[in-house]
DNA sequence: TTAGGGTTAG
């Protein structure tokens, strides 16, 4: 940009001095075409990394091919990057494959930006053949393109491929180990996910980062290790994140939480300012006392959150009915469902039917419990919220709900052993052996084995 | 101005 701007000034001066010189006014010409043409393609690819990275990927092929009518424009690797960035985020395979195309006509088949970029696409599309085809042709490759393909297998949850990956590149960084350690944790490998974490801290010495600290916190609560929790925390403060990133305290204070540290978890709470806590912050208190069965607390914590401005989603709604199930707030559990769907206009889920229905059932509401469960739309409908209700009914001893709610759960499925075990105890419950003795009879007819208790809430 | 990494429902 500087010579080309020392040059026209050049040029310029020596116009003013032969007005008639045709060569130089050509030069002229030519390089402010030159000039203009870059400040335009800036221009154009500062627009399309917006589209591309933002909502709408869409506008950036539209820009693109606006870009293409126009004669004699040409584009550069970062219009292509921006370009397969955008059909990637777009998840549009066949897109994808004609920017391939183009990128390639276009000479950009050894670019290190482009041809990362089409690793990285092909595998957020599915394709994971292409995209090991691009990084097996490619004539140089760096981490960020070991990386876009081990984190590409993983998104595919297919960790052997993403381990040799890993073990075959050189250069590992932190976002290798951290997508190793990710497709671990997803897998339910804590333990290994755990091993990696402490291989790349203490004998690699590389520092975790945020996104380390995230993809590792469900391997600690899963193992319920409150000391990892505690260490995360002291190193999240070390190292800043824990004031830089909301999403790691948010990630704290929920593993505190399921791990059983309903103290620790608030202390989290608290220690994040309240202009940082944002809804998940919210939520995540909010569900942690749910699992402590601190339904006040809970319920004080949504208004709390209310009055800051901020509008629970369905998983606030989720989380505050969980809470009020397990501490017995019935009639408050009923207000904040029915304030999700009349004033928030948020339609509910099966796990919001479920955790309604739970809660009606512990506090032996059957009736209104088994209204609910009637009222659930087909095609949400699931066997499981009529299990909780037969569940609370054996709990309760109603013996004639007990037998239409497993007359309903046969017709669902009729598979399920378990349901006949119910019923049976509920007829042996009061007393009515000869029924219970049928009913089981009736289960080995099916041949329907009892399977081990299983809960989708 | 370009490439890589999953905060809340137990």
């Amino acid at each position: 940009m500087g010579v080309v701007g020392r040059n026209c000034s050049y040029i310029l001066f020596m116009l003013h001095q032969h007005p008639s010189n045709r060569r130089a006014i050509q030069q002229v010409h030519c390089q402010l075409l030159v000039r203009n043409d870059l400040r335009l393609l800036r221009v154009w690819n500062f627009i399309l990394r917006q589209y591309a990275l933002c909502v709408f990927p869409q506008e950036a092929v539209s820009l693109f091919k606006q870009q293409c009518s126009q004669v004699g424009f040409f584009f550069d690797s970062f219009t292509y990057s921006f370009l397969i960035k955008a059909s990637a985020n777009l998840t549009q395979f066949g897109l994808g494959k004609q920017v391939h195309c183009l990128s390639n006509k276009a000479g950009f088949h050894d670019n290190g930006y482009v041809q990362t970029a089409l690793v990285d696409m092909y595998m957020k599309c599915g394709c994971l053949v292409d995209a090991q085809k691009v990084f097996d042709e490619m004539p140089k490759r760096n981490s960020v393109t070991w990386n876009a393909l081990l984190t590409g297998f993983i998104r595919w949850g297919d960790l052997v491929s993403a381990q040799s990956v890993f073990d075959r590149m050189p250069g590992k960084n932190v976002v290798s180990w951290t997508g190793l350690l990710d497709g671990y944790t997803r897998m339910n490998r804590f333990h290994e996910a755990f091993s990696l974490f402490q291989r790349m801290f203490l004998f690699q010495g590389i520092r975790p980062s945020e996104v380390t600290l995230l993809a590792i916190f469900p391997a600690i609560w899963n193992l319920r290790d409150v000391g990892f929790c505690q260490l995360v925390h002291a190193y999240g403060e070390k190292s800043g994140y824990n004031a830089s990133d909301v999403r790691v305290m948010n990630c704290l204070l929920d593993a505190y939480a399921k791990c059983g540290s309903i103290g620790c978890a608030l202390r989290v709470f608290e220690e994040i300012l309240d202009e940082r806590k944002n809804l998940v912050t919210w939520t995540s208190i909010i569900s942690g006392f749910a699992m402590h069965g601190m339904a006040e607390e809970a319920s004080k914590s949504f208004r709390k959150m209310q009055s800051t401005g901020l509008t629970p989603n369905r998983v606030t709604f989720l989380s505050v009915i969980n809470a009020c199930s397990h501490g017995g707030l019935v009639d408050e559990g009923l207000e904040f469902f029915k304030k999700m769907v009349n004033e928030y206009a948020i339609i509910p889920d099966i796990k919001h039917y479920g955790s309604l229905i739970d809660m009606l059932g512990r506090a032996g509401r059957l009736e209104e419990a088994e209204k609910i469960a009637k009222e659930i739309p087909d095609d949400i409908g699931n066997v499981v919220v009529w299990r909780v209700l037969l569940g609370a009914c054996s709990f309760h001893g109603n013996v004639e709900m007990g037998e239409r709610v497993t007359s309903k759960i046969m017709k669902m499925e009729k598979e399920y052993g378990g349901d006949y075990i119910l019923l049976s105890n509920i007829f042996a419950g009061v007393g009515r052996y000869a029924d219970s003795e049928r009913v089981r009879r009736r289960m080995d007819r099916k041949n329907a084995a009892k399977v081990t208790g299983l809960s989708f809430f």
